[in-house]
DNA sequence: TAGATTGTTAATCGATTAACAATC
DNA sequence: TAGATTGTTAATCGATTAACAATC
């Protein structure tokens, strides 16, 4: 009797609440109502009691929620209780940024290793973490039960890449090269292509309406001379 | 009778099309199906029509899609038929890893400059483009008329950042420092959290089944020990 | 004309919002 | 008890999928 799965949005969520009741603790608050939470996160207020309700009663009618109650739910909710380790694939410079983020400012991940094929960085270090052979992954993964790994390779090895990192037990793939990649049934895939969405972002950075207008306008006159033409 | 706007699931499509048709159009393919579409993109058949449809009747039926005729179309509905002047701001490393793609492979965009406060930075450059001052920020923008602006600062600095830009006639913002920020109606938020990113991912990689009843056992647990110490 | 594939309308599905009873 | 806020059920909304007529 599996209950259906958790939708996307409400894992997207999470996090969200997450960061915030970290810095509500910060600041010594210890009741929070999911009207607050609202404020603080943009979501509506029955959104937000609905995303929790899903796992649990967390609240107490008439007062709200425990902040440092709900943040413990969350975290195992999420799995993030116990630090999560991880590989980062490709010491380019998107890979060197995650890299040294996740290794000084995450707390709840420990990046374990990062992989290139490039003969000159392996072996150096990325803020302490060692870059290691791409050929070396598999044992890694299998040594250190990795299940989550960032991929920041060109396009056209990423699919190669994760073909040689799932068989050794990647469950998880957040993947930063701008290229559909396959999984198998069962290993999560969340593509982060930036080319993506800053192609979507410059779709609203100029009048949305005019644009559209034109192009509509423009099939017209195509459809016009079309017609014309075959007089 | 200004239509609906066009839903964000829609605009986040487009990229993904017009990416597929560059390189279809690479290998030379002159027309494509919705249904090859489908397999290239991983969205349904039936929504890639429907997508296309509502900008206007760009297929021929029984035929499919002209590559390059779609191409155009895509480029103008998306607004990038002229590059696109942006600027980056915040020169730390996901800053420069940014600047660098864009500028060397990004064909669509123009990185006019790079902006920081770190005196140390400025004057220097990344990939040829300039490191200003961020107090010059308002006058570049003036200058080059530029509507898009990609945040990479820390979190603490970004409302403000945000604050000195706008006025300034930013009208779409690709926002990575891992806080709320607030926009003034008319103007475009995208968050790309890397870390809400990464611990949404961690949710998906170890059994989420066992994870969830672990958490709402112990609540029943936890009830039952209230309950009990009330006697 | 027959076969293929689009463009569009209708049906379904899922997620968000509204409403309110439960209860602190 | 009165006031407040949760947890949950019902209503609404929007997006996806299915079906099919239009038409190349």
């Amino acid at each position: 009797m599996a209950s259906r799965p958790v939708s996307k949005s409400v894992v997207k969520r999470l996090p969200v609440y997450l960061r915030i009741l970290d810095n509500l603790i910060r600041w010594d608050v210890e009741i929070i109502s999911s009207k607050e939470l609202s404020a603080e996160s943009g979501f509506s207020a029955e959104q937000i009691r609905k995303d929790l309700a899903y796992f649990g009663a967390f609240g107490t009618r008439g007062t709200g929620y425990n902040t440092h109650f709900l943040r413990e739910k969350i975290l195992k909710i999420i799995g993030l209780d116990k630090k999560t380790n991880i590989i980062i694939i490709g010491a380019g410079h998107l890979g060197t940024a995650l890299t040294r983020y996740n290794a000084t400012k995450n707390s709840y991940v420990n990046v374990v290793a990062v992989f290139d094929r490039d003969p000159q960085l392996i072996g150096q270090n990325i803020a302490g973490i060692p870059i290691y052979d791409i050929k070396e992954v598999g044992g890694i993964i299998e040594q250190y039960n990795i299940k989550v790994a960032i991929i920041t390779v060109p396009a056209e090895s990423a699919q190669e890449v994760v073909d040689q990192i799932v068989p050794y037990g990647i469950k998880a793939i957040l993947n930063f090269a701008p290229a559909r990649i396959e999984v198998p049934e069962g290993v999560h895939l969340d593509n982060a292509d930036l080319t993506i969405e800053l192609q979507s972002l410059i779709y609203y950075s100029s009048a949305e309406e005019e644009r559209l207008a034109r192009v509509r306008r423009e099939m017209e006159e195509e459809k016009a001379s079309k017609m014309l033409s075959l007089d």
